[in-house]
DNA sequence: AATGAATGAGACTTCATTCAT
DNA sequence: CATGAATGAAGTCTCATTCAT
């Protein structure tokens, strides 16, 4: 018997097959051509079904795009949650390791666009229609602000910067052209990208003197 | 007779005065509600005239929007320029003044299409196609480049950091989404946000001190 | 073994009643919310069968249609013959029964949808492309038609009227927005309502009693 | 210098005779096919015109419906009340008028379609919608209504007849079907009809016993 | 027999662009 | 020059119908 949280049959497994080929379909026109040249029937050409059968699973384009975010937004989420309750590592490491994750193989997957609409505006009014925005997103900042908190309480950020002022710029470390420009073109490989902007990071928000010297 | 580069006329002048209030309206409005959900028509009717006489001045809606690019392009462009070559400062002193004007009264006017241009994937494609992005920019980021390796060879930034990796740092210190939660929400002032920001990244990628050891 | 006529088996009796509860539905809803409007996913949801359950019963949406227009049609023929043939009775007691009967309790379930579709060029067109109003229709026409001559030869209806207008004032007679106004508005019982109809009507058409002069 | 109700211009004049070309043809279509089996391209065709033309003067094609509905509604009361304020005519007389205005020339340019909406149940859905049935609607059985209470009270019409019941059944004299019938099928004048259907009509409902007897 | 996922033709509607006035 | 009515391509979405399970 299978568990209750497991699709109740084959034909259930199977839609949700269907529908996750379908964010990951559009995710990538998206990515490609952007939401508004995009069209329904593009999508399913290349998922290589019917533009109606898109419609069963996303009622609307808008809706399709909303869940797109969501499960990007809940794939982060969880990963940085995990790392962020790592034991035994400090606030830098932590967010170091986030860095990693979110510039590293991932990124070409899934946190592109996920970083696009993040960035764009017509994205972002798009989602804020639909009232998606705030709940999963504050979660997420409100995990980093808490992290960098706690770096400053243990000494190792300087306590003087406004967490807010080092969340936006630890966001800011993110980018999409950045990756462009940085990985795609000047070749330099992802985790050594991120080993400079850790450093320049990490050290522009260090305390001032630590205790031991 | 007026030099060369003035108007002609005063019919020219009248001209050129339109076609920069189209300009700014078409910003206004493209910040908005984004470039695709904009219709030439409400331009027109927000400037006051008649939707083909936007026509008379841009051959179409694309190209309005990277005449408008342009047009930031070369603001930003000339000013930062300016900075760039008043004798007498160290890198980090122009390269601080330069944040200043990007986050600055100038940000709310103008920068903050020409940063979501910058972000969003919409509109890089749009800008890709016609080639436009290219010329311009590589104008302004060269520009950057050259002040921060100057910095580096003056002994004042850490020469092991690629340029390229502090250049790419550097733009993401100016973001829409980082204005908007710091400057909009958290009601911080522009002036203080750049202090916090440049106080992180140049004391980033500050030089060892070895000297002093 | 059972007559030729009954259902041969209790599934073909199963069959004939699940048969009997989609044009019910369907009437309702069709009714409600008019035939464009109404899906056949919401006829297979009120009914609680699945959509390609309707299509082993009818093969068309239009079929349905053409199959509840029947079906009320003989309802009403029968109900209407019946009352024709009854002996000892004068053509306008027989025509005042006919019109109880379909002002009466019938009215709400039956014969609503019956007469919308007797009186809506949407519906009309529909079921003359499928050839069904005319047989039917003109067995039930010629029925009221025979007893309206019947009437004028006995001399209880005025000889000088065509019966065609006869006829087609007291087909008029029934309709679905009048039937709305004076019953459910005005709350007059479908009774005096008829009692009221059938007074006009029969002192407008009764023969002039020139013996009595 | 024109008065202040015509036309600007002849710009605007052009354009209130093409409004008009586009519901005469729109009731064409309707009439003959039906508002759901109408498509707007069809209109746009039969007048000559570019679908999108359409759109200029109607937002949507319920409102099509509704701008028609509203124009024969419009015709129809002031015509009628014309006939109903004119003086020196029996109430008898006052609506054999109008019953002839309805029956004739009128007929099938304006009132098929004004009936036929009348009539279906899809397309009082619409309306209903559109909260347009109301108010004109209501002028016109008002009117309608008055003058048959005025007859009862003169001593023409039987007084104990509700006029309520006498409005449902004066509107029903009037039906396409009917029309179709007798004109259309069998062939006789629309004012021969009317002579009939107002001869059953009004001696239906005559007041019992003249006092002059 | 029953199901309901899949299909795809077709409808409405928008809007960038053109052009006669 | 300026206008704004007209165009029609293109996009989103619906739903009657089919068919593999």
């Amino acid at each position: 018997m299978p568990p209750s949280t497991a699709p109740r049959s084959w034909k259930e497994k199977q839609r949700q097959e269907r529908e996750a080929l379908i964010l990951q379909t559009a995710e990538e026109v998206f990515c490609e051509k952007g939401y508004h040249e995009t069209s329904i029937d593009e999508i399913a050409a290349r998922v290589g079904i019917a533009k109606g059968t898109v419609y069963l699973h996303f009622p609307s384009k808008e809706d399709l795009l909303v869940a797109l975010f969501r499960r990007d937004t809940e794939q982060v989420i969880s990963e940085v949650e995990a790392i962020a309750s790592s034991p035994g590592c400090s606030a830098r490491e932590k967010l170091e390791a986030i860095l990693h994750l979110l510039y590293g193989e991932l990124f070409k997957k899934r946190t592109r666009l996920f970083y696009s609409i993040y960035n764009s505006p017509e994205m972002r009014i798009l989602l804020e229609k639909k009232k998606e925005m705030g709940a999963h997103w504050g979660q997420l900042t409100h995990c980093l602000e808490e992290l960098l908190a706690e770096g400053q309480a243990a000494g190792e950020f300087d306590p003087e910067l406004p967490t807010s002022v080092m969340l936006s710029l630890f966001l800011n470390l993110v980018s999409v052209r950045g990756y462009e420009r940085l990985v795609g073109q000047e070749g330099l490989a992802p985790a050594e990208v991120v080993r400079y902007l850790a450093r320049i990071y990490f050290k522009g928000i260090a305390a001032e003197h630590k205790p031991s010297c």
